[in-house]
DNA sequence: CGGTGAGGTTAATGATGACTAACATCGGGA
DNA sequence: TCCCGATGTTAGTCATCATTAACCTCACCG
């Protein structure tokens, strides 16, 4: 029994175990939280036993910090091409709802998990995640400003961060509507909100 | 060094110290999600040393299924009162609002591990929190059902819930403004974006 | 073929952590 | 005054878990 039943890795797409394994750990660490969730139970839900994960990531922290750069990664860089490539601050509050939306429907499990478990990224990373982060939100803040101006900063961001929750709470009602209607019961809930910051 | 120190009870108030207990855990679990809390961090948080908790509690678990039955319980009863006083639905919604924002602004802990932690509160509580925020989420739904006849009902929950999401952004965007500003134009987003929930 | 590297496997190992046991202390009745 | 209940204390106990070690195996390249 020792060594006899060894797997396939079978000629898998180059890198697709890494994307795979960070599929199933966002996942687990969505539902039951990063302490909640053991190495054994990702490695379980791609198929291998617990510390094959050691092959692609350092540890689990290491994983963890991987996961959550590149979700900020994506929406900072996603955002910022959108802002440049809009005609004017109104497309590019469109677009960057539009952005966020997609994600948000598409990935409620990086979204839950990027905003609850950035405490446990160790310290080289998470301040770049954090970076990244305020980025983003000043992306936002940007765009509304030039939309609103003479609407002091600080309440520009508390409501970008209200909104935010507001887009993000997509995993808590998940199923209510199929992700068509919901994505415009969103966008037109989050515009609505938006246009109450300047007063 | 046996049992020579052992501390001061010194006529506490009655319960006091269940309370104090949960408070401290709140503030922990918040921070540092349920499983990332030790109960020695507990005990230290209120002064005494780890399995002291066991004499107010029967377990974690235990202690957090009670922090967020109370908190389901205050947030429905609380809600249930309300719209029961309002004279209309205008007004009931806007006590409703009220409710939750103070809610929020004065714990956001609560409100954070609330919609958190649900999944590590063991069977027969979990059944009844669960229970209790359905009704509280109802009772949102049944004002705006009034307010907005014709408007699905599953609209008006997902909306429910998005408005959660931007009310309880709170604990994420402390500090921004003071608490005043913040419930003034948490108020003005949510009842905006949830007049968009008609159409 | 021969060997090498990527990716797995099963057994330690060492911490950490929930919970229990055995033992104090003290304030407040009887 | 003496006992008891409420609360603490410190030292186990037992699981669980991240991480490491030591070993396999197979695809592929020379």
């Amino acid at each position: 029994m020792r060594g006899v039943t060894t797997a396939q890795p079978l000629t898998r797409g180059r890198g697709s175990r890494r994307a795979e394994i960070l599929e199933a750990a966002a996942a687990l660490f969505a539902a039951r939280g990063f302490h909640g969730t053991s190495i054994e139970d990702i490695g379980g839900a791609v198929g291998t036993s617990g510390p094959a994960l050691y092959r692609h990531f350092s540890g689990k922290e290491a994983l963890l910090a991987e996961m959550l750069l590149d979700v900020s990664e994506r929406l900072h860089t996603s955002a910022a091409n959108r802002v440049t490539e809009a005609p004017d601050a109104e497309h590019a509050l469109d677009a960057l709802l539009t952005g966020q939306i997609e994600f948000a429907l598409s990935h409620p499990a990086l979204i839950t998990v990027h905003d609850r478990e950035l405490g446990n990224v160790p310290e080289p990373a998470r301040r770049q995640i954090r970076r990244l982060q305020r980025l983003y939100v000043e992306e936002w803040v940007t765009v509304l400003s030039e939309l609103y101006p003479g609407c002091p900063p600080p309440r520009l961001r508390a409501a970008t961060h209200a909104v935010f929750g507001l887009l993000n709470s997509t995993p808590h009602s998940a199923g209510e509507l199929d992700p068509e209607a919901m994505a415009g019961l969103l966008r037109s809930m989050a515009r609505a909100a938006l246009a109450r910051a300047q007063s």
